[in-house]
DNA sequence: GTGCCTCGAGTTCC
DNA sequence: CTCGAGGCAC
């Protein structure tokens, strides 16, 4: 197609139906690219058609189409598939990766809940089959919804394609009302070897692996593609359901067998850290003659009471843990070091490698973690504790760290060329030539250019429009790049994005003009932003990456303050002391330094004045600190990092000229349902019938904010046995004491 | 002071 | 997903 009539000799209905050819092609690839499938054209070939494109267009511009494809560069891909959001989040487990891990999680399962479960505790063992996992949603026995996972709390509608699985049921005889099984889609090895002859017959593109084929296969957007490759399922977990499936994790799969579905026979019961490794072996060694790929065993707390009390942790259960087996590995060429800078200014070394198949994909970069690690002895010739000395021309072994992120694991110094050097590690920055400082104790050195620094700039960029932050749609990192370096229409800060509509319209060259962009896409982008202008406060906290302040943090802190004034407000009064603190910090590190310092009198000396200036502070920075570092969740590194952003001028001019463009909306509590909510709980004593662990979450979860000590602010305090001083503080204060079980009544869990 | 448990930051491939 | 480090409980 490319190499067809010049755009120049075209006839205008040439010009039309190669417009419609492309039209057609470059839409399709773009759903294949941004579905995770695999590209369907090489990039090269995909840039070729879309200038060739864009070329035709502006000579013919009345023949420009309505789905054409200069409109969707930018943008966000067209939906191949609905949005379903999961009632039950879909959650990931953690790994374990030896025996030791093994015994620490069933000694930390046992610790989570208290006495009583010294004997009995028995454990599901599984093996972890490599697919992908589905949701299925049944209502009155129907199959009504099928959901991939998604980011675990939003998934694809991929119904239509699970239908056409034989292993999945239409309907069920006898279960709950409803019920949402989930499980594992994937491809026998057979099916796929037969699969890849087909499409290498038909000249289709083969797959990589099975998992990649069962993946590929479910994410078609037409079924009957779907129904033509074999795919299967194991159920072995659920999701909603309006009724229990049984009392344990055994006996609920048992129950799925029964209802129809097809369930893993390696499944068995272990009520021992040494039973549970000895069917990992099992497993382990019939890997090899297994028809379908897995990647474990994943063990499961079996009694379901025991996994609803050990509950959740921000991404995973606590009842169960996946055994990883060892990760695959190879060895190849390590051709070039380069480094990268981040968002902090973190300088962060990356293999260039010769390509190598590592667990079914090509890895050609990796990372080499942090100086230490490639450097095999400081600048004084002692040896690094853990240094490998990686040099460039080297052989190095890669792995893929839980099979996905490739790493370089070792070097193999037998097979080391003549004339290799180590590798010097750079001590200013690439980007913008600022020194790069290593702080004591830190690993990571790091470019003090600052927003002078472009990759900083760019990457700090990057991280606001995130979809943990302002989550623009039609600005991603592509076009943060773009628009850094655009000369007409820069963006540089946050606020230059919501100026970027008025910017656009004073110019000559309107965006909607310009290549890759049109009328419908510029419109939507600013679209996009206008809609962001009213915004979660902890987005807006999140957003500005201040280092040690993470979503959770962001979070913690709209809690706490409830609006941006406040929070800068109590940062401004709160800076002395947070000064203070640091100087107080400064000196006792003077004073551990004593004997090795020569000028440690002058350090000293130093400290003591900088510890003096904090005798001056005034009362109020006093209690706006100690607010700040007594909240939930902050400590003092986040506070003063916090408080540092805040006092540096440019940052703060830079914050304030964001805020003129935003109204930042305060968070909401949690569960307004629950008597507890919004209330802040203490807990002191001994509890009985739960651990500290477990009374605090489920507090948590029910929109409770439990703190450590007693205080005017505290809302309520819950007292086991053996409550000492905080009982009493908190009968000074006049505040509500319950004992356990009030706590519990309370609640509504008796 | 020590030892969990989480969070934050950085990273690759598609 | 992993590593390092911050925060907090013991």
């Amino acid at each position: 197609m490319n190499d067809g009539t010049p755009v120049g000799d075209m006839t205008e209905q040439q010009a039309k139906a190669e417009l419609a050819r492309l039209a057609e092609l470059l839409n399709r690839a773009n759903t294949a690219y941004h579905q995770d499938d695999s590209p369907e054209i090489p990039d090269a070939d995909y840039d070729a058609f879309k200038i060739r494109n864009a070329e035709i267009e502006a000579r013919f511009p009345a023949l420009k189409r309505k789905d054409s494809p200069s409109d969707q560069v930018g943008a966000a891909p067209a939906e191949g598939f609905a949005k379903v959001t999961h009632s039950v989040r879909m959650l990931s487990l953690s790994n374990a990766f030896d025996d030791e891990d093994i015994s620490d999680f069933v000694t930390s399962v046992r610790k989570y809940l208290g006495k009583g479960t010294e004997t009995a505790l028995v454990f599901t063992a599984e093996p972890k089959i490599d697919g992908l996992s589905l949701s299925l949603r049944y209502e009155n026995g129907q199959l009504v919804q099928a959901a991939t996972r998604g980011d675990g709390e939003t998934g694809e509608n991929v119904t239509a394609n699970a239908r056409t699985i034989d292993d999945i049921p239409q309907t069920l005889d006898s279960a709950p009302d409803i019920l949402e099984v989930r499980g594992e889609v994937y491809m026998s090895h057979a099916d796929f070897e037969a699969l890849n002859a087909r499409q290498d017959e038909a000249g289709q593109k083969t797959f990589a692996n099975p998992r990649n084929a069962a993946a590929g296969s479910m994410r078609q957007l037409d079924p009957s593609i779907t129904r033509a490759r074999p795919l299967k399922f194991f159920a072995y977990a659920w999701g909603e359901s309006s009724a229990p499936l049984a009392d344990t994790q055994f006996g609920a799969i048992d129950r799925l067998k029964t209802l129809g579905f097809s369930t893993n026979p390696l499944t068995i019961r272990a009520d021992s850290p040494a039973q549970m490794i000895a069917h990992y072996r099992e497993i382990e060694a019939q890997r090899a003659t297994l028809d379908y790929d897995i990647d474990g065993v994943v063990y499961k707390v079996d009694d379901l009471g025991l996994q609803a009390r050990l509950g959740f942790r921000s991404t995973t259960p606590r009842w169960a843990i996946a055994h990883k087996f060892p990760a695959e590995l190879a060895w190849t060429h390590l051709e070039a070091i380069d480094i990268q800078v981040g968002r902090t200014g973190a300088l962060s070394p990356v293999a260039r490698l010769t390509p190598v198949t590592v667990g079914g994909v090509v890895v050609s970069n990796a990372t080499l973690h942090n100086e230490d690690y490639i450097a095999g002895r400081d600048a004084s010739g002692n040896e690094i504790r853990g240094g490998k000395d990686i040099r460039v021309g080297d052989w190095v072994q890669v792995y893929r760290a839980g099979d996905v992120i490739p790493k370089v694991a070792d070097v193999d110094l037998s097979r080391r060329p003549d004339g290799t050097e180590p590798y010097i590690f750079p001590e200013t920055c690439p980007i913008c030539g600022s020194d790069a400082v290593r702080e004591e104790g830190d690993a990571v050195r790091r470019c003090t250019g600052g927003l002078i620094c472009a990759a900083q700039a760019v990457e700090k960029l990057k991280h606001f429009v995130s979809r943990a932050a302002f989550d623009i749609e039609g600005l991603g990192a592509k076009q943060i790049e773009a628009f850094y370096a655009d000369d007409q229409l820069p963006v540089r800060e946050p606020a230059d994005i919501f100026t970027l509509q008025a910017r656009d319209s004073q110019n000559l060259t309107k965006l909607a003009n310009r290549d890759g962009w049109g009328e419908t896409s510029a419109g939507n982008l600013f679209d996009a932003i206008e809609e962001k202008r009213d915004i979660q406060l902890a987005r807006v906290i999140f957003g500005l990456g201040i280092r040690h302040v993470g979503e959770v943090a962001a979070q913690d802190l709209a809690r706490h303050f409830s609006t941006w004034e406040a929070m800068a407000t109590a940062l401004d009064t709160a800076r002395p002391a947070a000064l203070a603190h640091r100087a107080a910090d400064a000196a006792a590190e003077a004073e551990r330094a004593l004997a090795a310092s020569e000028n440690r009198r002058a350090r000293i000396s130093e400290a003591r004045k900088k510890a003096e200036a904090g005798c001056d502070v005034p009362d109020a920075a006093t209690t706006a600190w100690a607010d700040l570092i007594g909240s939930d969740g902050i400590g003092p590194t986040m506070a003063l990092s916090l408080s540092d952003a805040f006092a540096n001028p440019e940052e703060r001019a830079a914050m304030d000229r964001l805020l003129a463009h935003l109204r930042p909306v305060a968070p909401e509590a949690r569960d307004l349902g629950s008597p507890v909510a919004g209330k802040t709980v203490v807990f002191t004593g001994t509890l009985e019938k739960m651990t500290r662990a477990e009374a605090k979450a489920r507090a948590e979860s029910l929109g409770a904010k439990v703190s450590g000590s007693v205080s005017a602010k505290t809302d309520l305090l819950v007292a086991g046995p053996g409550a000492g001083s905080k009982a009493k503080k908190a009968a000074d204060l006049g505040i509500e004491t319950l004992d356990e079980d009030g706590w519990l009544a309370l609640i509504g869990a008796t």
